[in-house]
DNA sequence: GACATGGTTATCATTTATGATAACCTGTCT
DNA sequence: AGACAGGTTATCATAAATGATAACCATGTC
């Protein structure tokens, strides 16, 4: 295995706080939450209104629509919240780039700080 | 609300097992298993070399991809099982169709029956 | 027949997401 | 200053998914 190190670095690293909130930034799960809270905005609701929809709290939507990726929503409650926010659902698998070299090379588009 | 006995139809109908079975073959659920299903042959593993490399067992994995709808993984199940097999998940959002009308009258594809 | 392989099903213990309640934080408005 | 709206966070109880084990069903092979 190349660069025994790396592990140790990446978990120093990510002692830092704020480099974990930049990785986090990037994370899959983050993406995902982010998406949800654009789907509640299309539908011009706030959080306590879409929780009168799926018969909650608003506490829970907003844990659900949270930045948190140590937590992994079940399947159902992604989708129901989608289908009150009058959207379905669609899953499909990529095959992952089997290219794994050159991944450094990319650029990761800076986000625009403000 | 039109046609009342309608509910009570369904729920009837339901009962019957085979028409459950039918049911259940359209239902999203099934449609994701399946398609976990594809990922595993296309990586040509067996339910229990699937196990290995996600740590745990192949029951588990059999769980998974079974048909019951009763059952809503997490969504990082999914995804661990998916990354196994050489892909990555990715979920997006579609406005569900407004027109909630004309629906019975697009036929619905005969499933080829063999 | 016996044996192995691939998959299913049932059951139980453990982990984790969810529901509910409450307190808190900002803005904004009067 | 209040009051309100929108959102966050913490905590707890409950529901549900997951992990592990075992027994089972096919099918094929010897």
């Amino acid at each position: 295995m190349a660069r025994p190190g790396f592990n140790s670095f990446r978990k120093k690293a990510l002692g830092r706080s704020d480099v974990a909130k930049e990785y986090e930034r990037l994370s899959p799960a983050y993406e995902l939450r982010r998406k949800l809270v654009a789907l509640r905005q299309s539908a011009g609701l706030t959080q306590e209104e879409a929780a009168e929809r799926l018969n909650t709290k608003k506490s829970n939507i907003s844990r659900l629509e949270s930045v948190n990726s140590e937590i992994s929503p079940k399947l159902s409650t992604i989708s129901d919240y989608a289908e009150a926010m009058g959207y379905s659902i669609k899953i499909d698998f990529v095959p992952m780039e089997s290219r794994k070299h050159n991944k450094s090379l990319q650029r990761t588009p800076e986000k625009r700080r403000r």
